[in-house]
DNA sequence: ATTTAGAATGTAATCGATTACAATCAGGTT
DNA sequence: AACCTGATTGTAATCGATTACATTCTAAAT
C-alpha cells in the first residue's frame, strides 16, 4: 500500500503539499507540482479515500432503498439515480428489500454509521413515523411512493390524474360499464389508483358498482383472477383498467382462456408501461411513467438537500404519458 | 455527531473500554460493560464505520459491476449477490454500466481506491487484459460471462452444454432443418450458443446451411428481422433456436405477421428463461439459467477470495435446465 | 540594503475508531 | 507482609488523508 507518506518523500515535499497537488493544485508551484506528480505517477498512486472521507466526514455514496430490484420499473429508475450519481461523483448502495417489508428498514443503519451521505426510498413501506424521524437526520427523499400529509421531498408522478386519465380514455371509447383490478389498498399507490377510476367515473355520471371494482396485488396472477370474476358476471364489463400492467397481462390471458378476444371483446388498459408491454400481444394500452426521470429529479433532489440549497418546494410531480396501443377499442356493445 | 469519546467520558472510562465492549465484550467486567452500555444507549452512539474501516482497511463492501441493470436476468444474478452479502455483513455497491462499455471500466478505480474489498463482474466486455491485471491486485469474481483460457474464478453455465441440449431438444423432436439466431459473435457468450449448436448438428449428422444461421444481437427487434429472412428462404427451417429470449419472442412476432404459427408451421426455442417466457405467447420453451444461484455461489466464491481461503477450483459450473413450454412441436412437415 | 506582501511550503492537529503495550487491581500463596 | 498471576483497564500509536496555522521564500518597493 503506498500512501502520501511514500509520495512525499520520494518528491522531497511534505504531505500537505502532496494533498494541495491533488485538491487545489493551483495553490502549489508549478515545478513542484510536477514532482509530486512523477511521483504519484511512478508509485501508482492512489489516494485513500476512506482517510479522506473520515476527514471530512463525507462519503461521497447514497444509499438506494428498492423493494424489488428484479422488477423492471424500479431498474430504470435506479438507472436515472445512478446517472446523476455518478456524474456527480456519487456511488450508489444498493439496498434490495427483496419483496420483504422488513428488510428495509435495516438498510437505514448505513446511514446511522454515516457510511452514505443521502437516501432515496422507492418504497414507503416501512412504518411512516420512522421514515420522518429520519428525514429530519438525514438528507431523504421519496421517489415513486409518497407519505400522505407529509412534507418530506418526493419526486412521483400523480397517481390519481394518471388514473382517471386512463379511465377517461375507456370512456371516451365509449365504454360505460367499467370494471378496475386494483393494487392493494392498504397502500397509497393502490389507493390512488382507484381514486381517479372514481373520479373520471363521478366526471362522466357514471355508476361504479362494487362488483365491478376487485382488488388485486399487483401480481398477474391476481389480475387472471379477478378478471375471472369479472368474466363470470352475468353482465361482464366491456373495458377493464388494471392498476399494473402485470395484472393487466393475467386479465388479458384471462379473456383469451375464456375463449373471447381483448380487444374485440372487451378492452384492457394497464398502468406503467413495462417492458413487455409492447410485446405483448394484444400490445398493451396503458399509462407511461417517466422512470429515468424520477430517478434523475430524485438524485438532484438529493443532492440539493446534501448541499443544503434551498428546495424550491418538496413535491415533484412528473407527467405520466397515455400510451394508445392495440388492447383497447371503441365499445361495439352498447347496453 | 458523538463519538466514542463521549461515551469513554459519559461511563468514566477510556474509549479503549468502550472499544472492547463492542467488539470483544468477554474482556471486560460485567459491572464496566453494563456502565458502557447505558452510555452508549441514552447517547444513542452508533459506531463510525469509517473510522473503524480506515484502522481495519477493510470496507465490508464489494462492488458489482452490471452492464445493463434493467435487464431481469442481471437483476436476479445481483440478487443472489446481495442475499450471501447481506447476510455475511457486507454491502454491495452498484456499478451499473448502462450497457455503455466505456463505463464499465471506469468503476475499478472505487477498487483501486479502497472503497471495496472485492469485486464482481457481470460483464467482460472490456478489455480482457486489463481485467487478468486486475485480478491479480483485487478479489475478483466473474459471473455469467468468463475470459477464454483466464484462471480467473468464474461461475457460469456452460453456454455450450446449454445450447447443445436446446439444439438437441428440436433434433428430438424430429427437426432436421433448424435455423439459428445467433448472438454477437465478438462475444464469447454468442460464439459458445453457436458452438453448442454446431456441436448438436454434426452429433446428429446433420447439416449447418450458412443461410440458416444469422447473427443477431440479444436484441427484440434482431430476432425479428433474422427471422424474416429465414421466411423468405424457399425452404425455411422448421425449428429455430434463438440465442436468447428477447430475440425469440422477436423470431415468433416474425411468423405470426406472416400469418403462421408457433409451433405448429415453426417451432422456437429460446435460451435464458426471462420473467416473459413464460406470459408470452405461446410460452417460449426455453433454457433456464440459474440465475439466483449464480449470483450466490459468485459472492461466496469472492467471500473466499477475500478471506484468502483456499479455492478448490476456480470455474464453477452451474446446471443450466430445459424449460418446456409451448413453443416447439413434433415436425409435421418431413422433407 | 531593508522592508514587506504574498506565494509556497511545512508542521502538526484532527477525523473516530482499534489495539499493542503498559499499568493497575484483586485475590490467592507463601 | 511480600509476592505473584491473571484479569481489567488505560495510554498512546496508528490507519491515511486534510487543513489551520506557522514558517520560509521570492520578488517588488522603498
Amino acid at each position: 500500500m503506498v500512501s502520501i507518506k511514500d509520495v512525499a518523500k520520494k518528491a522531497n515535499v511534505s504531505t500537505a503539499t502532496v494533498s494541495r497537488v491533488i485538491s487545489r493544485p493551483e495553490a502549489v508551484k508549478e515545478e513542484t507540482s510536477m514532482k509530486v506528480m512523477k511521483a504519484i505517477h511512478e508509485l501508482k498512486y492512489q489516494p485513500n479515500v476512506l482517510a479522506r472521507q473520515l476527514r471530512k466526514l463525507e462519503t461521497k455514496t447514497i444509499l438506494v432503498i428498492v423493494p424489488d430490484i428484479t422488477n423492471t420499473f424500479f431498474s430504470k429508475v435506479l438507472r436515472g439515480i445512478e446517472y446523476v450519481a455518478v456524474s456527480k461523483g456519487y456511488k450508489v448502495l444498493l439496498g434490495d428489500a427483496g419483496n420483504d417489508v422488513a428488510r428495509e428498514g435495516e438498510f437505514l443503519n448505513v446511514l446511522r454509521q454515516k457510511q452514505a451521505d443521502g437516501i432515496v426510498l422507492l418504497t414507503a413501506r416501512m412504518e411512516t413515523s420512522l421514515i420522518e424521524e429520519f428525514a429530519l437526520d438525514y438528507p431523504l427523499v421519496l421517489a415513486c411512493e409518497y407519505i400522505e400529509g407529509s412534507t418530506i421531498p418526493t419526486v412521483s408522478i400523480d397517481n390519481i390524474s394518471g388514473a382517471r386519465k386512463a379511465t377517461e380514455y375507456l370512456i371516451s371509447l365509449g365504454h360505460k360499464k367499467i370494471g378496475m383490478i386494483t393494487g392493494p389498498l392498504n397502500v397509497v399507490l393502490g389507493r390512488d389508483r382507484l381514486k381517479g377510476f372514481s373520479q373520471a367515473m363521478a366526471r362522466h355520471d357514471l355508476p361504479v358498482e362494487p362488483s365491478l371494482v376487485q382488488e388485486g396485488n399487483f401480481t398477474y396472477d391476481s389480475g387472471y383472477n379477478m378478471m375471472l370474476k369479472f368474466l363470470a358476471l352475468s353482465n361482464p364489463p366491456t373495458a377493464v383498467f388494471a392498476a399494473n400492467d402485470e395484472m393487466a397481462f393475467g386479465a388479458v390471458k384471462a379473456v383469451k382462456d375464456r375463449r373471447m378476444r381483448v380487444p374485440e371483446d372487451i378492452s384492457v388498459i394497464g398502468f406503467d408501461d413495462i417492458e413487455f408491454s409492447s410485446i405483448f400481444e394484444p400490445p398493451l394500452t396503458t399509462i407511461s411513467q417517466p422512470t429515468f426521470e424520477i430517478g434523475t429529479t430524485a438524485m438532484e433532489l438529493l443532492l440539493k438537500l446534501i448541499n443544503e440549497d434551498e428546495l424550491t418546494r418538496n413535491q415533484y410531480i412528473l407527467e405520466d404519458k397515455l400510451i394508445e396501443r392495440q388492447s383497447c377499442v371503441s365499445n361495439n356493445n352498447p347496453l
